[in-house]
DNA sequence: ACATCATATCGTAATACTGCGATATGTCAG
DNA sequence: CTGACATATCGCAGTATTACGATATGATGT
């Protein structure tokens, strides 16, 4: 895991809000779910169009902060149908707390 | 204290070997002490030409990160005499390991 | 096959960052 | 006051980031 890299994609105080947004996905992006044939395995994650509504950005702009936010290791995608839904990789943020909490 | 601009400083790979080389400041910069009438309080501050020589960087790019450093609080400045003593905020460092920990 | 929808990628102008040398400011010794 | 030293600031060229519209790719339903 890059740090540095780790580090650049939280810069973007927007990135970080949709990090930020996608602890808490229902109470976030409540419109998700109306997919159809979404499993259940894929409770928590969220469409790019829902977080470019709710961030107020670009179609084109919310595929590339996933896409950074992803590359880094900090979310996970996963592609169904029509969609990628994007969820919180929790084992990679919380590797961030312990080096910020201890090595750094 | 600013999140986004605190990881943006973080996002340098030479600003974050600064910060971390500051944790130990008397096993990286051994050379620091030898400054005529340092008093005890400054003990564990490095001055800009020791971080210089360390991080092979020129003069003007070492007082500029430790500035970008400073700003955004990881880093205290504290001049005494011909030297600007520098060393690690840890209430802030602290503060961030819990952003990070917590509400990230 | 085709139209439609969701997402990804490309090309871009504007803006910011990087790291340096040159120069200015501040401090001490004599 | 002057010279030497440490640090800060300025100006610059190269590079990267930002955020967008346009376009390409991929999936679904008819």
């Amino acid at each position: 895991m890059d740090m540095t890299e780790t580090f650049k994609a939280l810069s973007n105080p927007t990135r970080l809000q949709i990090l930020m947004w996608l602890k808490d996905p229902e109470a976030n992006f409540p419109e998700q779910g109306g997919h159809p044939g979404v499993p259940d395995e894929l409770k928590g994650g969220v469409c790019v169009g829902s977080i470019r509504d709710k961030a107020g950005i670009s179609q084109s702009t919310a595929s590339q902060y996933l896409d950074v936010l992803q590359r880094c290791g900090l979310l996970l995608s996963e592609r169904h149908g029509k969609w990628t839904y994007f969820r919180r990789n929790e084992e990679a943020i919380a590797e961030l707390a312990e080096f910020v909490g201890g090595e750094l």
